[in-house]
DNA sequence: TACATAAGCATAGCTGGCTATACAACTAGA
DNA sequence: TCTAGTTGTATAGCCAGCTATGCTTATGTA
């Protein structure tokens, strides 16, 4: 048995988010919203009224995939699309009034759900694992796009 | 700015294993194979002839997952598919040649992958950050299932 | 033994990734 | 200024995850 995929790091690396996205999904659904939105309220709650391929650029997704999300979170009431004063190809996405509502609610949850996560780990090994995580991240973007 | 997106687990798990399903994308699509259909190949390379249900028990996916992921290994000209003699509701799975002369060559793109992804740290790292994976991942299964 | 329940699988329909392609608006160069 | 190329979005179509539901076959119990 050449191949163990417990000791396989791309295999755990996948199983790993889906526990991480099946926990968070179950913690924001009374809220009305689900994983795949989260980073883009992230976003906007910092910074409203981003355009599109900001939101593309800082989340590091295919366009078509944010374009996807931004239609589901329109039709569910959480964002309104404008087109850019300077630049009519280009739209501005803001957030609704129950989107804003959200913000403390949802991020208590996703603050939750990693506390949880990582309950069994000592505060030196929660940013070890931070850390290599970041890393292993660096490493892959290094070499698929790079060469 | 109450959330810092780089510094939460869930968030860089996810990505992480994006990054890592990308990557073996790409290795293993001259070989005619997807990501999904990695880990039901490593189980028959294994043992020939499993149940669906056994997959489902050992992959950890919902079984409607595992029955799609079948249904496309078995147009593909991976798998086929005969009933169980002794309980007609169940199935049988087993690989076909072609899909047995992949071994070799997929086990060496997955290792490659994984190669790639942690070149950048040293063996230790490595050790610590799959144990550190599975140890979120034990808890939380433990979490969400548990009660 | 009959019937209710459980088990194995398939299917419908959703989210959220992806590539490829099309189109409209902008921009830069000849 | 015209035109060619670039940029911002949208759309089609795929994979892989999920829940919910239905169908067929086994099983266990009154």
């Amino acid at each position: 048995m050449a191949f163990d995929r417990m000791q396989s790091a791309g295999y755990l690396a996948n199983h790993l988010a889906r526990l991480f996205v099946q926990g968070l999904h179950r913690r924001i659904k009374p809220l009305g919203i689900v994983p795949g939105q989260f980073p883009v309220l992230l976003e906007l709650w910092d910074e409203d009224g981003l355009t599109q391929k900001v939101l593309v650029d800082r989340l590091d997704v295919e366009q078509a995939t944010m374009a996807n999300t931004l239609t589901r979170m329109e039709r569910d009431g959480l964002i309104r699309r404008t087109r850019h004063p300077e630049d009519r190809r280009a739209q501005q996405v803001w957030l609704t009034d129950r989107a804003k509502a959200l913000h403390a609610p949802a991020i208590r949850a996703a603050m939750d759900q990693n506390q949880a996560a990582l309950a069994g780990l000592s505060d030196q090994e929660r940013e070890t694992f931070i850390r290599l995580m970041r890393r292993v991240m660096a490493t892959m973007k290094a070499t698929s796009t790079g060469r």
